[in-house]
RNA sequence: GGGCCGCUAGCUCAACUGGCAGAGCAACGGACUCUUAAUCCGUGGGUUGGGGGUUCGACUCCCUCGCGGCUCACCA
């Protein structure tokens, strides 16, 4: 392998070259450290630091100043940055001479000495022994404009991470959500468990799938695109309260909101109904801002957006009608609703959609981005909701709804279909869409029949995308922000 | 998949109507014992995303391929 290397990664080979030939381990296994960055800065500021007590603080070098016979220079660790100071009459010249001709800008480097205040009042380690941790090879970007490609920080993370401390803040975010739903849920008695990501039949949700083969038993299986139809055996299972917070994954369009592989919460609430999902909701979100944030208050792409309790709760048939002038109770079938939309929006429908896809059509283009202040949508249509417990006032509708903030569809929820016979009917309706070609229809599920026809009890059950609750929390658009390594194409 | 925009030194960016590819940071050499975007003097560094074409001459115009961004379609 010829690589062709860069000027200044020739110039840092050779002084690797040096350092091996001087007898130092540019890579060594062991390191010394008595504090933290924060901590020492921490423990000198309050003056708990006798003025002769020597610190071994680790941390790589992020800037540099050589002015003669004295040096400056920033490290960082985890915790933070500080200043180091080092004169040659006190760490003597040859680690003087390490520092200054052998170590570079994002080198790791052990330093042991005194705290001390500059002149100009900065809090720094006066360095009596230096060592090297890591030799880096490469160059940082650049100290002052940081690294702005997002190609290069999307695909080179770590160096994002590196140069943007903002970014590093969003991932240390997107972990407090998720400890927040957990904090939530099992303070309400709810059990965390693992359901298969590699199933046999895929189902819960409407995309297509990622297929993958098992060899041993020669089998198909798919990558799980929802979380749902495992969790309700554990429901049916006796178990009456579960969530799992996990990776599922989607053969659909990337988009600012859309990727392959996305995180989602889904719960299961036996003896709860839609109604008392939403409220359970709500309740979450709150709860999860005022984790996160210490305030139900925030503003998302320059909308000011509260998540108080309660949210409104919005019919989609009245939705829609507010947006459009369209009611689609209306229109009964598929061809008469996609007539009005084409002459009153100009809009032009998909020819093989059926009406429930024309109204969700609906509610994406004119209802969705619209809904800035958290939203319940309620009362879909029976054809695209194939799990969903009809609505007992009127057969077309079932009893669902989506929650929507900031513009965002954020998550799905509905009274559980638990009637055995209707869900294979239910099924059987999806599986005639599937063979009249559309792709993301629900395959027929005999097991999970089975299992529904051992009793579920009336159960309510919701899905949240975790990755859109950090992008909401995190003031970001895309969700590729907000995921560490988001999914690209493959370079060659 | 469609449309638009972008890709120049390790990083951030320039380069007029087609006329010698440049700056700052980083690097290298030198000066400098309280600097902090250190400063000062000097030096090197380019397949201008890949390939092809037009032209006396291409970063610039054309074709094509790759990757990315935005957007539309799609997508709970």
């Amino acid at each position: 392998m010829d690589e062709v290397l860069s000027e200044q990664e020739q110039v840092r080979r050779e002084k690797l070259a040096r350092l091996r030939q001087a007898g130092i381990d540019p890579y060594p296994a062991r390191s010394q450290r008595s504090h933290t960055i924060a901590q020492a800065r921490q423990l000198f500021e309050r003056g708990e630091l006798a003025g002769d007590t020597v610190l071994a603080l680790v941390g790589r070098l992020r800037t540099v100043r050589v002015m003669g016979k004295s040096s400056f220079a920033h490290i960082e660790d985890g915790s933070g940055r500080v200043q180091i100071y080092l004169r040659h009459e006190e760490v003597g010249p040859q680690a003087y001479e390490l520092f200054t001709d052998w170590l570079d800008i994002g080198d790791f480097v052990g330093v042991q000495g005194t705290m001390f205040r500059t002149r100009t009042g900065e809090v720094t380690l006066r360095v009596q022994k230096l060592t090297v941790l890591s030799k880096a090879l490469h160059p940082l970007p650049d100290k002052w404009h940081g690294l702005k490609d997002v190609e290069t920080r999307y695909r080179q993370r770590y160096l994002d991470l590196i140069a943007n401390p903002e970014v590093r803040e969003i991932f240390v975010t997107r972990a407090r959500i998720v400890r927040a739903l957990r904090g939530y849920l099992d303070s309400q008695g709810f059990l965390e468990v693992e359901t298969p990501i590699l199933q046999p039949i895929y189902g819960g949700a409407a995309a297509r799938p990622f297929i993958t083969h098992h060899h041993q038993l020669h089998q198909d299986l798919y990558l799980r695109i929802s979380d749902e139809l495992y969790l309700k055996r554990l429901i049916i299972g006796g178990y009456e309260r579960v969530y799992e917070i996990g990776r599922d994954f989607r053969n659909e369009g990337v988009s600012f909101k859309h990727n392959p592989e996305f995180t989602q919460l889904e719960f299961y609430e036996a003896y709860a109904d839609y109604h008392d999902i939403m409220r359970r909701v709500e309740e979450m979100i709150a709860f999860v801002a005022d984790e996160v944030l210490g305030r139900r208050q925030l503003v998302y792409q320059g909308h000011e957006i509260d998540l108080s309790p309660p949210w409104r709760r919005l019919p989609l048939r009245q939705a829609i009608l507010e947006a459009t002038g369209i009611d689609f109770q209306a229109y009964p079938d598929a061809p008469a609703l996609a007539a009005v939309m084409r002459d009153r929006l100009g809009m032009q429908p998909d020819p093989r959609s059926n009406r429930g896809k024309l109204i969700d059509s609906l509610l994406g283009t004119h209802v969705e981005p619209n809904l800035i202040q958290p939203t319940f949508i309620v009362d879909y249509p029976r054809e695209i909701s194939p799990l969903a417990k009809a609505s007992p006032d009127n057969p077309g509708l079932v009893e669902r709804f989506e929650y929507f903030i900031g513009g965002m569809e954020m998550g799905n929820a509905f009274s559980e279909l638990n009637d055995p016979l209707e869900q294979r009917e239910r099924f059987l309706e999806q599986g005639r869409a599937l063979e009249a070609g559309d792709e993301e229809a629900h395959p027929v599920d005999e097991d999970y029949v089975r299992a529904l026809s051992h009793g579920m009890p009336p159960t309510g059950g919701f899905g949240t995308g975790i990755d859109r609750l950090t992008m909401l929390f995190t003031d970001k658009a895309s969700i590729r922000e907000v995921i560490l390594f988001p999914h690209l194409r493959s370079r060659e």
